[in-house]
RNA sequence: CGGGGUGUAGCGCAGCAUGGUCAGCGCGCCUGCUUUGGGAGCAGGAUGUCGGAGGUUCAAAUCCUCUCACCCCGACCA
């Protein structure tokens, strides 16, 4: 391809819709362009490398032994109110009415349309395993779109739906997924680690998420790493055994009520108190699907949003409004405790309840309860994890310790059991001629995510370094003056070799000045620059550089495409 | 949805408090000449319903009301 030929709208300045450095170099690079909040147009840059990684996952699950086929955007209602999604995926949904009226939905996932595809088609267990996926549109309504093509509301991304006859057979064609995408992760340059997650409004028994680690502030998500066993799971999932010491008295004390005047918060209170954050309980009021709940967590420590909502099994789970606080405590903001508070279950988390003569909230304004016991004092609705791990925290499987780092998520798997095959009615018969529900999986890539995600990595002060296999060509060819026959000529002959050989190329064929080249073609990321000049051409040489090395090489004019090749099997 | 912020040329921005040569700057774009190894120089040129609607006023980018869009923080994230 030449420059002048295609569409590469580079920009010099930074753009201020952009906060990430991945999605201001999508922009600056000329790769897309923003239509409406969360709406990208891919410009013929950034369909390439589309193209390009769409291709290796299309591979690598057709070699896994999925069929690819395409299902429609659209979708009836009816289909999803059957699954009980249409509520409780309720918003994400772009919902509309087609001329008749008829209620609509864009799709955001398939599997209530996979599911009803199959359904009534697969009737036995012979025609078991199967598992289809599509490289697709998706819609889904973000609450708050952002950063680019990490959270956007039109987004192309793989699906493949999985469908099994026994445990068995579901847990060899997991593994297989987890091994294809562990295989196209690794072929288009990306190392990533599978970490344990919350189902969500998936449902299922169990999830994992394909994540890549970062070290910009790019990162959407707390991964949490056992430094001796391959423990992993996300902020929302992870386990742990609490490692700071509870402090603990030998007897009960005598209950307490004791004046805090102006002390609200856990710093407040610890410091009008003079005792340490883990002697003190917050008592944290939600409204779960429109009813009070309290959590108790230590307060040192912060309330997993994910487990208590787990807990409560609550659809909608908001934080309560200081009214709601007043009046299932009495108290403003700041002053919940569990004692005498009858207007809600109280989920206590374990750590709390190890704390004996805790500090807690007296549900009255100014006043705290001093030496409060559980069990003596007030009894928990249950008692059951509701506390974030943190770096330190000994890891729940073994002796080792966890600490955190920052990931993208760029794939997800999940065993879905037979939730959809159940409420749509995908069932087979068993070679007893017994009648079960399908045992699905479904398993996702983002295929434009990906890519954006991977520049949160791969990229320096100058611009994009694409891994080679995902990169939009690879080789860019950079006459410098394009009034000079012999550069031109020679750039045409080289053009025309490696094209010839099967290399992607981009023929920087514009007039501009060397700088505006060189800076473009930094920008732009491709993996391999070869440099056209006067000084080197007198030897009959041009120059090879690895954008990822500083490196420059002088190669022959008549050896350009074996070096370029060799060059290509040293990087990334 | 709650909190904060921004809309002025293709992009990045100044101007707004204290209405009146405020329709401006940089980059980009067009023409010509010179230049050509890291975002060129000179000369000339084009481009704006100042997000939109209404209002106040002799006069509105500037003040008021309404509205739309976008960005950031939070809730959310299949």
């Amino acid at each position: 391809m030449r420059w002048t030929q295609s569409y590469i709208p580079t920009l010099r300045e930074d753009q201020s819709e952009a906060e990430l450095i991945s999605h201001q170099l999508l922009l600056r690079g000329g790769y897309i362009r923003k239509l409406a909040s969360g709406v990208y147009l891919y410009l013929p840059l950034m369909q390439r490398v589309i193209h390009k990684f769409s291709n290796i996952v299309r591979e690598e699950m057709n070699r896994a032994g999925a069929l690819e086929i395409t299902m429609s955007v659209l979708c009836p209602s009816e289909v999803w109110k059957e699954t009980g999604r249409y509520s409780t995926v309720g918003k994400e949904q772009m919902r509309m009415k087609d001329r008749h009226e008829h209620e609509m939905i864009l799709c955001g996932t398939h599997e209530e349309t996979v599911t009803s595809l199959i359904k009534g088609e697969v009737k036995s267990y012979r025609q078991l395993p199967l598992n289809l996926y599509q490289i697709q549109v998706k819609f889904r309504d973000e609450i708050r779109p952002r950063f680019g093509l990490m959270r956007g509301r039109e987004f192309i991304m793989k699906d493949a739906y999985s469908f099994d006859a026994t445990e068995e057979s579901f847990d060899e064609s997991y593994q297989k997924m987890v091994d294809a995408y562990f295989r196209i992760f690794k072929r288009a340059g990306l190392d990533v680690v599978k970490v344990e997650s919350d189902t969500g409004a998936m449902g299922g028994k169990a999830a994992h998420e394909f994540m890549l680690l970062v070290n910009t502030n790019g990162g959407e998500e707390i991964i949490f790493f056992c430094d001796k066993c391959d423990y992993t799971a996300n902020v929302e999932k992870a386990d742990f055994r609490p490692s700071n010491k509870v402090s603990t008295d030998a007897e009960l004390k005598e209950l307490k009520i004791v004046d805090t005047p102006g002390a609200a918060t856990i710093e407040e209170v610890t410091a009008f108190l003079k005792v340490d954050a883990n002697r003190l309980a917050k008592t944290l009021l939600y409204m779960a699907d429109g009813k009070p709940v309290a959590a108790m967590v230590r307060g040192d420590r912060e309330l997993n949003l994910t487990k208590l909502k787990n807990v409560t099994g609550a659809v909608e789970l908001e934080m309560a409004t200081p009214e709601q606080v007043m009046k299932s405590t009495s108290a403003p903001v700041g002053f919940a405790g569990p004692v005498g508070l009858k207007s809600c279950p109280i989920y206590v988390d374990p750590l709390v309840a190890g704390i004996k003569n805790m500090i807690v909230g007296a549900n009255a304004n100014e006043k705290h309860m001093l030496n409060v016991n559980i069990g003596r004092d007030f009894k928990a609705t249950e008692v059951i994890d509701l506390t974030s791990a943190q770096d330190g925290d000994h890891c729940p499987h073994c002796d080792g310790y966890l600490s955190s780092k920052q990931g993208i998520e760029v794939g997800n798997t999940f065993m879905l059991g037979t939730k959809y095959s159940e409420s749509l009615g995908a069932k087979f018969l068993d070679a007893e001629g017994k009648e079960h529900p399908i045992i699905m999986g479904s398993y996702g890539i983002g295929i434009t995510r990906t890519p954006q995600a991977a520049l949160e990595k791969y990229h320096d002060d100058m611009g994009i370094i694409w891994p080679k296999d995902i990169a939009p060509f690879l080789v860019e060819l950079i006459p410098l003056n394009m009034e000079k026959e012999s550069l031109v000529e020679t750039a045409e002959k080289i053009y025309k070799e490696l094209t010839e050989a099967g290399i992607d190329v981009l023929l920087d064929d514009r007039s501009d000045r060397a700088g505006v080249k060189f800076n473009d073609a930094d920008l732009i990321g491709l993996p391999v620059r070869i440099t056209i000049g006067d000084k080197s051409l007198k030897e009959g040489k041009v120059e090879l550089k690895a954008r990822s090395r500083d490196e420059v090489g002088k190669v022959p004019v008549e050896e350009v495409v074996s070096a370029v090749k060799e060059l290509l099997k040293k990087l990334n």
